[in-house]
DNA sequence: TGTACATCAGTGAACGCGCGTTCACTGATGTAC
DNA sequence: TGTACATCAGTGAACGCGCGTTCACTGATGTAC
């Protein structure tokens, strides 16, 4: 016997509340998150959203981990969306979706990058954890690109504090790369967060009218970097 | 005459209040910015607060401008400390600062780099314009230090769509430096923001237990591209 | 197939709370003669 | 130096609002015989 009809309708109305929730946000800002207003959206009164989640904070941890999930998702399928035998298109491919995956979700993506809900007090350990699973993801991507090409990588001088880490890092999650390539990951990671943060909340607009051209050419100088060669255009 | 008693007693108390809030977004997040919250901390009733600002948003733009001139004071501070001799160190000491301040200082950071308070409907043209000046100190700085070196920085192939992007950028700013340049500082400035961000937001520190090591490695090769030689310690 | 019972989604009223903001006011401080 | 007046920082009560959460309840849905 399959989960029963009530079960399934249970899910469901789950799922609604959360996509109701990301609509409000969407519309109104983190901020509007409240369980009032997603009761009011669907019909309902406030109490019944209790029978879905045990509280408001358990209700915020599920958006986060939906939003991990499905960026890890939208990442995965960009890498598909390229022939193996181009595993530098893959991983090009991928970058770019982090980028536009964030612009398209906005919202899912100022709760992974650290806009918090006001009051909402994040269970690190669930939260943590499962950050690292999209580090796994692009850790053992480009390790696969890299195995499936005849790069070489630039060797990179590393301080022994840092060498340590890297290898602490390794050894945790398993990576087996050159330490270069490691650090590379590491700090494209973050670098690449900090450009598309810096469009979504539009603070370098200002600037630069179209910053989607600075990360991608961005994106292509990180990829050389690792020792691939990447196509011009 | 210069500023009568009344008139000081009024420019302290309104920076009291402004130095309250930080201490209680500092010890409660950025959402525990309340009007009730900052006069009940002075021993005062919160109606009188509009005595000083007109309104909440006035104090929380107030606010993110006190941190983007900190900010600011804190970079120029940290140039001056490294002899005019020496403008690579200046540039790098320039650049270990922005990190520093942002852990030193850690909700006016959230405050400039995108976290909103919640409600808070910021005036872009005034925020966009202290973000700017920024901009225009890490470009001027970066101008001057390669006019006092021998740096030949290595030419990067920009898209014409980069180009017209950056040229557009130096003449409404006065930057007058290749256009590799202006690139390197606007990606670099973005990437020191990502990397920051998740030191400060502590997203990185599941991974790396010292982030400051990767930030620091990374500032040193940035100033490498630039054409400047680092010492390696 | 029909009946008795258990489950449980959702209701409606209420709670205590903190929020931004207004208003008429008091009383101390500063100014003008 | 003393008095009359103006200024204005701060008070205290109140407003309407939305928040998360509780509780006893109703009534429809599903289950067991």
């Amino acid at each position: 016997m399959s989960t029963s009809r009530r079960q399934r309708q249970r899910d469901a109305t789950r799922e609604e509340i959360k996509q109701v929730a990301r609509q409000l946000m969407h519309n109104q800002g983190t901020a509007a998150l409240s369980l009032h207003a997603i009761a009011h959206a669907m019909d309902l009164t406030s109490p019944a959203l209790y029978r879905y989640f045990a509280t408001r904070d358990d209700l915020v941890t599920a958006l986060i981990l939906d939003a991990y999930q499905a960026q890890l998702d939208a990442l995965i399928a960009a890498s598909e969306t390229v022939s193996l035998t181009d595993p530098c298109g893959r991983l090009l491919a991928t970058i770019l979706a982090y980028r536009e995956w964030a612009l398209e979700h906005p919202v899912d993506y100022a709760l992974l990058a650290g806009n918090p809900v006001p009051g909402y007090v994040p269970p690190h350990a669930i939260i943590g954890e499962a950050a690292r699973r999209g580090m796994d993801f692009l850790m053992n991507l480009v390790q696969s690109t890299l195995q499936q090409s005849t790069a070489i990588p630039a060797e990179i001088i590393l301080s022994p504090a840092l060498t340590a880490m890297l290898e602490s890092l390794c050894q945790e999650r398993g990576y087996a790369m050159p330490l270069s390539i490691v650090y590379l990951v590491l700090v494209g990671w973050g670098e690449a967060q900090g450009l598309v943060l810096q469009e979504v909340f539009h603070q370098i607009q200002p600037l630069i009218s179209d910053p989607g051209e600075l990360y991608r050419h961005q994106a292509r100088s990180w990829v050389r970097q690792l020792g691939l060669s990447v196509p011009l255009a």
